[in-house]
Formats: structure tokens, C-alpha cells, sequence
DNA sequence: AATGAATGAGGGTTCATTCAT
DNA sequence: CATGAATGAACCCTCATTCAT
């Protein structure tokens, strides 16, 4: 009340720094144990802060949970970039791989966020769940629509965008876990590579010519 | 010993639909909660049986998970069929179009199952995860001799198989995951055409003629 | 109603078989785990019997091991003979040799008995414990009463003998505990000369002759 | 950091108090119930504290028996001292007297530690177990080593050390057995005394001469 | 008489959350 | 703000006992 701004701003930076902190410990937690198998304990423990300090910046497990969500669909997004068909872009396929290399490597450099956004889907505190659930409907939305957009655009052969969508973002995220979970020899550009050829032309290596309507 | 055989038989018969019972409640559970949230306490209640029942059948909660794990796995293994490239033999195409069709049939049919197998890879309880993880394991294995004997043979152009089997068990989960959280208003048939289509042949329309070096 | 007593008799025969297997079963279960520690599923496992089984012969856990003290004490009070001091018997000291010899053996023979004997005193479940204590108090007051006698007629010092009692029934406790966790290398004679004699003389070498009322 | 020293000592000093609290309810529970008969339950009841607030003073029951044992074995050893048989020191037989009678005083006048002492010697929770048979033994020892020198030294007749002193360990817990159940009506300096003389001297008058042919 | 599946109370332990300091 | 002791509901599991066959 009485306290000069410059106080607040020192009070606000270091309460966000020690929310980063929490957070950072949560993360870090949540990938080793799962979200039931997180302990608050386990979280100050490794933040180094005492139990009730904890409280003070998240309000339950679910919170913490759920602002680590928020931050890494915020930064997914950041680099989640539509494709530019303009004439003076790079070829759409160029961009592609740009993006989805961007997108890698952010995941693949946090490996506790990437387990955590590879492992949640599914467990049900309502609140989380339904937040990564939204996610990546939003992500397969993104997808769906690009996919419509080729097709009106002569680029992208006849399918049904819903399904199709679905399967390329399982294709990234079982990339995701196959880097993840392997030690990554290979360089990500690599991975990234193979990945566009299979999302773009398949296995196959005579792209076969009976594509006609089924 | 004054017991007559007929009595054995159905009291072993007793016992396996129990089993099944709890098995099933279990099932359940696991889809709606995960490993760690589901509780012996919910299955028991669901299966409609005493605490000290659900011991008798299984020995701990891991044990009716693994066990649950280990049905699953079997349906799966009985469902995957090497491509037969016999000259007698239909189409590769045709056979795996049929092949994953009944591996999603079975899959999409038994939604908890489902849940649980998609859900638990990363779930930390040793035993579990790594009993899901050599089976994912397996199969990324099972595709990526499949790529490479399709290399061999002409049929599959050159990539990276390790990556790139990942990539396609990735595309397989993605569009269960789909087919289990959203009803399905598709046949099973459409969906799995999307997706043998996007695995052999990608969603480009003309087949980009800079496949660039690689 | 309508049988025959031969038949009778072979069931009542065939009923005492399988209590006596009971017995021993339990008996050795108590002595490795303790009142609470052994459980009925133990002792019906050692006595390869149903569960049920169990539950026709005795009326509960605590039941059995009622049955089991009371088989205990009753042989006990078996082996403990008054010391006969007519003139035509042996010499008190020896005949308190040999009884204690064969109560020694007795007990060592029994290793499992012997334990429940010397752990369960302070087992509280009531029943057991009391006859327990009251098995001991028995004898404490056998001993004092022989103690009495003696002093009457001058073989033994003047002392107070209940608290006396106490101590020479501690000091066999003790032997017995000693023999039987301790791998017996000695013969019980040997032992039994030892308690003896520190019963009797205690382990000074030069008797002190200034007994004097204290 | 803003903590003045004094509030820690504070803290601390409740956390012992704490942790008595918890200790003297589970000394009594565990006299009156054994180890395994006694309950987390009904120890927090008598300590008329909180289930977690248990756990946050003792990792287990285990730890909580342990801990009682390892004071009283701590205060016993106190007691314990060996007779000094320097030229200015009291008579052995008088040091032995007052070792002796703090020792009984200190086990009786703490009932329940007493019983826990006594009782648990064959309670089958391998460490408690393991941790009290070592206390005796060590005891065992100490007391067969002195009499060993008291041979050397001519003050102690001859005889086999080691189950003698079984033997003599085993006398002084049956009077402290003797002491603890019966509501001991004498002074403990006679029983000591009784305890001294039967140690010392046994329980013949005259010391007998035919101590035959060992 | 014998069986063993079923029961459910109760045991030990963990952990998210609160609150006085 | 920060702390950490305290709480108690909830969890997994065991086991004495019952009862239909």
C-alpha cells in the first residue's frame, strides 16, 4: 500500500522467479512419477522450498499441473506456424520442415515437458486432462484445416481431413517419443526429415497411380 | 477326493469368470483413473466383490494390471500378421489394410482396453511401463523389417526405418486415440483406408519429384 | 445315533489324529512367528488342511494355542516330581538332578514348544496369557514351598523363598533359553550339572561363612 | 534466516518432547499388546496424536520398538559397570549387590519397559529380535568374562563359564519377571539381596562336600 | 466330515492440505 | 513471505472367520 513501485516490481520479479522454480521442480517430478505418482513432497523436495511456501504459489497439485500445461501449449503454439502459400514464400514443403523441426527440438530439449505431454493425455483430473485433450484437438483442428486448404490448393491429394489429421499428429508424437525415449543419436534434422517424407509421400517408393475415388 | 470331476470343472469354471470379472471391473478403472489413480477400492466396488476377494484372484493391483496388460498384448500379437508376399497372395496392400482393420476393430471395440494401452507407456511402475514399452518395442521392431525387407524388394523407398517405424506406430496410436476419444461416426473400414493411405502414400497429390538428397 | 460304537471309536480315533496334526502344525508355526505374528493360514498350510478343516477342531486361533499350553503344562506337571526326602530315597541333590534332567530334555526335545513356552509369557491375549502366568506361578510356588520344606529341615539357608523361587525358576528359564538358542553342543547332563550347582551353591568358591541374619 | 537461534532451540526442544510422548504411548502399548499385537492405532490414540504425526517422528512400528529398545538397552548398559577388585574398593560382593539393585530399580519402576524387555526376546521381527538377543548376548558375555576372572583369581569355584552365565542372566530376569507381574510388596534391596545370595552362595545350607566328579 | 471361496474389519503407511509461528 | 509440524482421509494389503457345497 505504502511501498513505492520499485519494491513491487523487485517483490513481483522474485515471486516469479520462485514460481519458475516451483515449476520447474514440478516438471521435472510429473515426468518421473506421472501425475498420481507426483508427490508434493517429491516437488519441494527438489525446489528446495518448505511445504508451505508451495501453497503460496499454487493453489493444489492440479494447479502446478495444470500452469505447466498452459506454459508449454503457449510456447507450442509460439511454434506451431501456418504454412505461407504465397508466391514469394519458401516452398510449403520447405516450411514444413522448418516448422516441424522448430517444434522438435523444443520438445526434444525438455525431456521431462516432452514426457509430460506425451503421457497425460489420459490421466483424468477432469481439469488436466481436459486441457490436453483441448490442446491437441486444437493442434489436430490446425492440422484438419491445413489439410483441406492443400487439397483446395491441387497440393494435397483427396482425403478425409479428420482422421488423416489425426494420424500425421500421431505421427509426430510417436516420432516424439521414439527421440525421447532412445538416446537420440541421430541429429534432429534427420529425424525431422524422415518424418515430413513419410507425412508427405509414404513408404511406398512407385507412388502407385490407382489413387482414383474409392 | 469323494469329489467327482464334474465339481472340479465347475468350480475352475467359477474361478475364470470371476477372474474375468475382476478383470473387467479393472479394466475399467484403469481407463477412468490411470495406474496410480485407480484404487483396489473402485474395482472392487465395480467388480461388486469383497476387499479380500480381489486378493484371492490377483495379487496386487500391478498384478491385475499386468495381467490386464498381457491379455491385451496377446489379442494384439494374434491380430498382427506378417505381410505375406507369396506370389498366391493377395495384394501386400489389401493385406495390411485388412490386417490393421481388425487390430483397430478389436482395439476401438474394447474402449477401456484402449485407454489403458495408450495411456500407460509412461506411467513409472517398472514392471508396467516396461512390460508396454518391450511390447511398442516389439512392433516398432516388427515395422521397421518390414520397411527394410520392403527396401529390399523394391516395394518401399529408401528411408531411415528405425525413425521411420516409430513415426508409423506414432500414425497407428494417433488414429486410435482418435477413434476411441471421439465417437465414432466412421466406419472402421474409412478410417483405417485414411490411414494405410497416408502410411504408403503421404498426403501430397503428385507425387514431388525433389525427393532432394538425402 | 444309529452307528455302531466300533465306528464310533474309529472316528473319535481318526478326530484325535487330525487335532494332534493340527497341534503340531500350529505348535511350530507359533514357536517361528509368535501369538500374533503366526497366522491360520500358516498353520493350515504346515497341517496340509482345508481351511474350513481348521475350524471344526478348534474354535479359534486362540483356542489352539490354549489347547497347545495346556498339552505343554500338562506334561510338565508330569515330569516335576517333589523331592523325596525319606530316608530311603536318593540323595535330594540327585534326585533334583535327574528331574531336572528330564524336564530339560523334555523341553530341548521340543524346540518349538519350547519357544512358544519362553515367548508368550507376555503375549496378552487374555486366556493365554493367564494360563500362562498361572502355569509359572505354579511352579514358582512348588519351588518356594520345597524351598520352605528344606529350610525345616535344615538342608537348605535360611532365605525368603518367594522371591528365591522367582530366581531359580528364572535361572532354568534361562538355561533352557540358552540350550535352545544356541546350537547345543554340550550333553543336557552337563548343563543340567552346571544349573544345578549354581542352584544349589551358587558360584562363589570359598563359601562365605558370614550368613549372618542380614 | 530470520530465525533467532532461541526459536530453534525451541523447536527442538518440542521436538523431543514430541517424540517422548510418542515413545512412552508406545512403550506401554507395546507392554501391553506385544509388538505384534500392538497397533499404530493405538498408539497415536494414547499419544492423543494424529496418524501422519506418527510417521513424522518414526519411519515405522518397527523404528518406534527399535528406539525403545536402544534407550533402555542404553540405561541398562549405564548401569552396568564392572566390579572394580582394586585393593580400595568396596568387596566385589558389595559392588555386585548395589550394581545389581540400580539395575532392578531402574527396570521396575518402568513396568512397561520391563515387560517389552522381557517379552520380545522371541518376537520373530527380525531386526527388533536380532537387535534384543544382541543385548543379551552381550550381557551373556560380560558376565561369563567375569567369571572367568573370578576363577583366575580364585574367588569363583570352577565351572563352565558359559552356560552358567545363561544361567545367572536367566535368574536375575526371573526376579525382575517376579518384581513386574507380582505388586512387589518388598523393598528392592531384599530382593536384590535374595537375588545376590542364590548368585553367590545357591541355596544349601551346608555347602555340600560331595561335589563329585565333574 | 471336509473343503476353500468369500467376506470385511482392521493394520501399516502415504500424502495433499492447513495453520500457528 | 516463509516455514514445517500437524492433520486425517484414503490407500494397499492381510487375515480370522463363515458358509454353501
Amino acid at each position: 500500500m505504502a511501498r513505492p513501485a520499485a519494491d513491487d516490481d523487485r517483490a513481483s520479479a522474485a515471486r516469479t522467479e520462485r514460481r519458475r522454480q516451483i515449476l520447474d521442480a514440478a516438471k521435472g517430478v510429473f515426468a518421473d512419477a506421472g501425475y498420481h505418482g507426483a508427490s508434493i513432497g517429491a516437488i519441494i523436495d527438489r525446489a528446495a522450498i518448505a511445504r508451505g511456501t508451495f501453497y503460496l504459489y499454487f493453489e493444489s497439485k492440479e494447479a502446478v499441473f495444470a500452469a505447466l500445461l498452459d506454459e508449454a501449449m503457449a510456447e507450442l503454439r509460439r511454434r506451431v506456424v501456418r504454412i505461407d502459400t504465397g508466391g514469394a514464400a519458401p516452398s510449403p514443403e520447405a516450411q514444413l520442415v522448418e516448422s516441424l523441426g522448430r517444434i522438435l527440438e523444443f520438445i526434444v530439449a525438455d525431456r521431462p515437458l516432452a514426457v509430460v505431454l506425451l503421457s497425460s493425455t489420459w490421466t483424468p483430473d477432469a481439469e488436466a486432462a481436459a486441457r490436453l485433450q483441448a490442446f491437441y484437438d486444437e493442434i489436430r483442428s490446425v492440422i484438419a484445416l491445413s489439410l483441406q486448404a492443400g487439397m483446395a490448393l491441387g497440393i494435397v491429394r483427396r482425403c478425409d481431413p479428420v482422421p488423416t489429421a489425426a494420424a500425421l499428429l500421431g505421427l509426430v508424437r510417436g516420432l516424439v517419443e521414439h527421440c525421447v525415449s532412445h538416446e537420440l543419436d541421430q541429429p534432429i534434422a534427420h529425424v525431422t526429415r524422415q518424418l515430413v517424407d513419410v507425412a508427405l509421400r509414404g513408404v511406398l517408393r512407385t507412388p502407385s497411380v490407382s489413387e482414383g475415388p474409392k
